[in-house]
RNA sequence: CGCGGGGUGGAGCAGUCUGGUAGCUCGUCGGGCUCAUAACCCGAAGGUCACAGGUUCAAAUCCUGUCCCCGCAA
């Protein structure tokens, strides 16, 4: 049996998570999360979904960064990361093999945000990589890599679902390896990276192809001003007949469908 | 106590400030026109105006309380 320590936060690092806590080969020993947090409306503190799940496995949770001396009691074999969200600390990365799992074909989109990046950019495929992590940012040596299509209509909580369950058999795989053995460094000079986003990024701006708006709304969940009021426009259809408006949500309603929006708003002019 | 919007026939909205017996664009049903239609014309059904209490001759509308939904932000 493997023993592992897990570090990750948010949905994307479930699958992964569950996954190796129901395989035998593997005993989670810790699971490292970042602390809770203030959130959704009513500024409440909330758990992140690791925490959650880590709770509902009656595995130990630590919401805060371990120091190296406490996990060398712990007797672990590999530290796995699953977007933890902040860089590991040295004494970390320098004592034990940390892998990650990264949904991107590295070195393409280092960085917060590949699945985002991916669908903004409209690309017909994107996939996974199990790395080594060094000290520089998703810069470590690729272990496994998987290509995954990427269909035209797909939206990014499909495309997020699709890469962490993948990611997740992909780590399995990975974590059952001589890491030794099949490491290889990444091609630097072929190095992209891609940016935090931030809400302004999903504002359709005026002059954007349909293309463009459709893969923001599939990306970013665009929206825009309509009659001073923000409106999420939620889905969106593209075909060889051009881009069509599916479900849209003003602020303070209910998501509608858009000939229902049309009824009470008139047409939103992109 | 983070900021804010909203709950009106099946859908989306107007009406609320300046109380006076419910309206618009659709949908549904019936009829008509047409070679035909998601087009056009005529007609019909369908609403406890979120809930409770209060003010008033009179409340969707004003006051108080409750429930529910949502946007921002983080």
């Amino acid at each position: 049996m493997i023993r592992l320590a897990f570090f990750g936060s948010p949905d994307f690092a479930l699958p992964a998570l569950q996954k190796l806590a129901a395989d035998d080969r593997f005993q989670i020993v810790l699971v490292v999360t970042q602390p809770d947090k203030p959130a959704g409306r009513g500024q409440q503190k909330q758990m992140l979904p690791v925490k959650n799940a880590a709770l509902d496995l009656w595995l130990p949770v630590l919401d805060r960064l371990p120091t190296a001396a406490e996990l060398q009691k712990l007797d672990i074999a590999r530290i796995v990361v699953v977007a933890y969200g902040r860089l590991l600390p040295a004494e970390l990365t320098d004592n034990w093999e940390c892998v990650n799992l990264h949904p991107s074909l590295l070195p393409k989109y280092r960085g917060p945000s590949p699945l985002q990046t991916a669908l903004w950019n409209g690309d017909e495929k994107t996939g996974v990589t199990t790395l080594l992590i060094n000290s520089e940012m998703d810069a470590g040596d690729i272990l496994l890599q998987e290509e995954i299509p990427v269909e035209q209509n797909m939206q990014i909580s499909q495309l997020s679902a699709l890469c962490a369950e993948r990611g997740a058999a992909l780590l399995v795989e990975t974590l059952l390896q001589d890491i030794q053995q099949i490491r290889r460094p990444q091609e630097a000079g072929a190095a992209t990276y891609c940016r935090k986003i931030s809400k302004d990024d999903a504002l359709i701006i005026e002059g954007e192809t349909p293309w463009q708006v459709h893969n923001k709304v599939r990306a970013l969940g665009g929206f825009t001003l309509h009659k001073g009021k923000r409106v999420k426009i939620l889905e969106t259809r593209y075909t060889a007949a051009g881009l069509e408006i599916v479900t849209v949500q003003p602020e303070g309603k209910q998501p509608m469908a858009y000939a229902a929006f049309c009824r009470g708003y008139g047409e939103i002019a992109l």
